[in-house]
DNA sequence: GGGGAAACTGTAAACCTTTACAGTTTTAGC
DNA sequence: GCTAAAACTGTAAAGGTTTACAGTTTCCCC
């Protein structure tokens, strides 16, 4: 096994200077330098994470904290996490929701709690008390990624305003009657945001008037499949059925589009339909939608995170509340059209 | 800060007891593991994972290496590892590729090495001979998921059986002339995967004597756009176009059958298309598919990889190469049917 | 060449556990 | 009640780094 002392003695120097050269200290002569980076070329010398993480205090590690890893979304929201920390020398760890409540508490209390990370990120979480007392005992930064952690820093795109967007997109195309397909709160997940994207919805009617219909309201589980058995049953009574439907997620719109499509509708010429999120596969289904640029967002919010870690500011660790919005863009394809003559 | 000093207070015992019953050794009275439990309890005592890992050499903690998060395949196997190592004790240190050549670098020379993980698990990844050298020489465990690691253990499907398999499969209901749309390798990927399931392909052809003609065979990038592009070439020509179609994943397969009804083809009556994968929105499209139950074989690779640690035995870690297959499964939906007559 | 400041360097303590080894207590059998 | 064995417990070293503090060298100016 060689170490730092190993290297100190090929080099000549002690290992205080092998520690400050290696690490871009200051305080290190350019001779020394050049001495130990060679003799630790020679010896390729990798420094022990642990001593380091124990010396320091620092781990260089982030926790990220998701309830799922294989829904678009969130691994999305991943990879730009993941790339963003990597780039500025930082490791992620990251724990999944999905197996369970056992699981989950496990999570909470041992995994993130073991003093490996120095911050947390989580994705579209609601916590409990329990759970975030947890975390804000650890004394370290956390920032919420697309769900408020309250008395956290969060990032997050304004919910309600996209769906009052997306809802007067419709009206503005000249639809009177406008259903939407909310999502369903699984219990991993934070239920603000269905519930947000719905009054937005509710909103963006009342402000123009228009009546609301209970048949036009739907909910589904945020898939494909659920937004496809949505639609088919709203659409499906033709004395009810709507001209637009604006569903909480792409993959939602997705389902919606083929189940019209089933149906003998025509999208967009006999219904539109317009999405949420930004997936990739809208453009190949035309889908219209709101654009929360995924990927950007997850990297916006690890670089947040960095932020603090790196200000070293007292009165900055400490974990006051902050809201960031996170902007969103309303992209126009093929599946929305003006309401054509009934 | 509370550490171990003063839990072995609180409880009157020593510090070596409070480790010993904290980790459930043998060698501790059952009251002194009481008190132990209680003091620890009390004073919220969580032992510090760096201090752990440095006095034991363990860091439970295993490094996964994947060139995408956001593509379904590598997030649907993440999820299973992710899952199986929490359930055994183990954390999950994230390695993704996707962040260019130099990221790539960095991750192999300084991330894996930084003696941070107890073994390494990649996934669909040819390495190259300098980034395989590094991994060997951390002389810990690694397995390759969907991608064979030459000299370590490896988990992955028959692909070339698989090609073959699904060829088969359209041979068996009539078809004669059967296209295939073969993937790119990107260059973060192993390219061994759509070069098998093409010899497969072709095998499975000249077994039952049947033509290949150079335009049946088509090249995309896995995604459901590239599939449609191909699928919407191959089958513009109706001189040339075939009656079946094999694709090398679920994706390319979902753009096929797209392609194809945006041609005005019925499918599967007047075309049959097969895809791979077993992706969840398969059952959805009714697309006929080699399943290889993603999620299971990421647990499976997790859990090979901890049986190797916790053998401990020296024989076990030495990295002799060992090849598992992981069954496959022909699953026919409602895009593969008997081919009609012209 | 002398003096003082600035720049560099080294020693040793600190970070927090685990565990080998030695020492102590309990148990069981007679 | 004694002895030997078994079970438990404590002390202290080890693991590999960073960094405060003290000590040394170099530099510059008079």
């Amino acid at each position: 096994m060689i170490g730092i002392v190993e290297v100190a003695e090929r080099a000549g120097v002690s290992t205080a200077t092998v520690s400050r050269a290696l690490n871009g200290k200051a305080h290190v002569s350019a001779r020394a330098r050049e001495k130990v980076l060679k003799a630790a070329a020679e010896l390729g010398y990798v420094a022990s994470s642990s001593a380091y993480t124990l010396a320091t205090g620092r781990s260089k590690n982030i926790g990220v904290v998701l309830p799922f890893i294989d829904r678009w979304f969130f691994s999305a929201v991943l990879e730009g996490i993941v790339n963003a920390l990597v780039a500025r020398g930082y490791d992620v760890t990251l724990y999944n929701l999905s197996g369970g409540a056992s699981h989950r508490k496990r999570v909470f209390e041992d995994l993130v709690l073991r003093k490996r990370v120095d911050g947390v990120l989580t994705v579209a979480l609601k916590l409990s008390e329990h759970e975030l007392k947890n975390l804000t005992d650890l004394q370290k930064p956390i920032v919420g990624i697309g769900g408020p952690i309250p008395g956290a820093r969060s990032l997050t795109i304004d919910d309600e305003g996209a769906g009052r967007l997306a809802t007067q997109h419709l009206i503005s195309l000249g639809h009177t009657e406008i259903g939407m397909i909310s999502g369903t709160p699984a219990t991993e997940m934070d239920f603000h945001q269905p519930y947000l994207r719905k009054t937005g919805y509710h909103e963006a009617l009342l402000d123009a008037n228009l009546d609301f219909h209970p048949q036009w309201m739907a909910e589904a589980d945020f898939t494909i499949a659920g937004g496809y058995h949505a639609a088919k049953q709203m659409l499906g009574d033709p004395r009810s059925a709507p001209t637009a439907i604006f569903c909480a997620s792409d993959e939602m719109g997705f389902g919606a589009i083929q189940a019209a499509r089933d149906l003998g509708y025509r999208v967009p010429q006999d219904i539109s339909v317009i999405g949420m999120d930004g997936h990739p596969m809208g453009i190949f289904y035309g889908l219209s939608t709101i654009d929360q640029s995924t990927t950007e967002q997850g990297a916006k919010g690890a670089n947040m995170i960095i932020d603090i870690l790196e200000a070293d500011d007292e009165k900055q660790l400490r974990n006051h509340e902050q809201l960031n919005i996170w902007p969103i863009d309303l992209i126009v394809r093929s599946s929305t059209a003006r309401r054509s003559a009934k």
